[in-house]
DNA sequence: TTCCTAAATAAGAATTGTTACTATTTAGTA
DNA sequence: TACTAAATAGTAACAATTCTTATTTAGGAA
């Protein structure tokens, strides 16, 4: 972790005006510097061992609020349930980051992408699967 | 949803040996009809018109078998918690579907992706994030 | 067809990930 | 140093999913 995205992440925070606790320092240096896309129980656990007495709730509370701020983002579309799609023919996906409605499209192009050389290393790439995230009709719209 | 469809889950779900129950069939017949990716309450919901005592946990049993079984997938890595990413530059995924490790990398070409023309009619893209699924080199090894 | 048995189910309990409540503490300010 | 709104710790509540167990049923055998 830089100390760039430190004084960004303080930056921001004072900007949004929250209040700058140890609690939230301390989360966002242990997210800030992994690279695994850990979970909030992974981020806890090791709090932990610098902030003994924090708790699972203010690690959540304090995701959230980093990735209100703009700060960090999470997996997939959403995080609510999951999901399931009887679709077995490759296709791709545009997602509504607002109302999180997700509708198949078919491009070739995007069925066999070139795989980058970084990624040659890192294992087998078996299938490429592309999420445009957007505003839906419908919900621009509505707005 | 096609009676192709029908007839290929019967087919898989025989060569699987599993029962061919009236559950089974209602959940897949509802799945495969509609495009919406549908979470496991809509599902119950609506297999619950036809079959009133079907159970939850038949449907979510189910699903579940329906996509060891190939006949369906999931959106998203693997939902089962939450995940975060405190790298807010624009990159993308590689996701090993044996272990879920998701490392990042970085291409030009993927962050700005020509919009098929279906897309458009769905809405504004804002972002394209890909997802290449495989193999990572550790489970690889493993194996 | 009838019978048998392992597999599948319904109902509800348990578990797990996440969020809410509330008394106490603290950051930021004066 | 003292004040106050915001944040926290601890715990309870909640919601999604999975497990347990008694009962039912699909598929095969007689
Ligand atoms: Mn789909
Ligand atoms: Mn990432
Ligand atoms: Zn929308
Ligand atoms: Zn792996």
């Amino acid at each position: 972790m830089s100390e760039q995205m430190m004084a960004e992440m303080l930056e921001k925070l004072r900007e949004s005006g929250v209040k700058l606790t140890h609690q939230r320092m301390e989360i966002f240096r242990e997210i800030a510097g992994r690279t695994d896309h850990p979970d909030a129980a992974t981020i806890y656990e090791c709090v932990r061992k610098r902030l003994p007495t924090v708790s699972l709730d203010t690690v959540y509370r304090t995701l959230s609020m980093l990735k209100e701020a703009g700060l960090i983002s999470t997996l997939g579309p959403n995080q609510d349930r999951l999901r399931f799609d009887a679709n077995i023919a490759p296709h791709h996906h545009f997602v509504c980051t607002k109302c999180g409605k997700t509708e198949d499209f078919y491009c070739e192009e995007f069925n066999a992408l070139r795989v980058p050389s970084d990624v040659l290393n890192m294992g087998i790439v078996e299938h490429s699967h592309v999420e445009l995230r957007g505003i839906c009709s419908e919900c621009r719209r509505s707005n």
